[in-house]
DNA sequence: GCCAACGTTGGC
DNA sequence: GCCAACGTTGGC
């Protein structure tokens, strides 16, 4: 049983999307990176991942998703049609590998990127480091349950609750560089 | 919109 | 096989 943390951009893939989807159910396609793909090929049905919403207001864990068929040729890799388009893939070089997740839970509040950041037990994970692009990360089991425990932790009452539908802040002017 | 970080590409 | 140029990612 291993741990992970999949990266989505919730305007292309929301875990509402997930929670939307036919059974609850995904393909996970579309990881172009060699890395990640190899973490995606070393899933086994039934590990679990931290779902986090990446390029989203605030960037954030959002829920589970359990893992429920394991790697297996990404069709859209030959799909001249799709952005996931690689012409070096074919059927019979499928190079891509997908994983099919479904949703287990929403957190009850999204555990944005700052809240990760103060949390000690959670400061070795690899989204969490400047220049952290892999969308595809194992995590420790310690790490995956700090951050459940986290977000099915009822939001507490108080204007640092954020509603639902608060995506519309936007980000304020002159914010200096570090 | 900016730009650091990082992966990929391609000339040599 | 090196490495500069380039493209992408993603937090800010």
């Amino acid at each position: 049983m291993q741990y992970w943390l999949i990266k989505t951009e919730p305007t292309s893939f929301s875990i509402q999307d997930l929670a939307k989807a036919p059974k609850q159910t995904t393909f996970w396609e579309g990881v172009r990176n060699y890395q990640a793909r190899n973490f995606l090929r070393a899933m086994k049905v039934g590990d679990l991942a931290i779902f986090y919403h990446s390029n989203a207001e605030p960037p954030a864990a959002v829920g589970v998703a359990k893992v429920v068929r394991e790697a297996y040729p990404d069709p859209t890799a030959w799909d001249k049609k799709s952005k996931y388009f690689d012409a070096n893939a074919s059927p019979d070089n499928p190079i891509w590998s997908m994983v099919d997740v479904h949703l287990v839970e929403i957190f009850k509040r999204p555990i944005s990127i700052d809240e990760l950041r103060g949390v000690p037990a959670l400061a070795g994970m690899e989204i969490l480091k400047r220049g952290s692009r892999l969308s595809v990360t194992p995590v420790t089991a310690t790490e995956f349950r700090t951050i459940e425990k986290l977000g099915l932790r009822a939001a507490s009452a108080g204007p640092a609750a954020p509603a639902a539908d608060s995506q519309a802040r936007h980000r304020s002017p002159g914010r200096s560089r570090r």
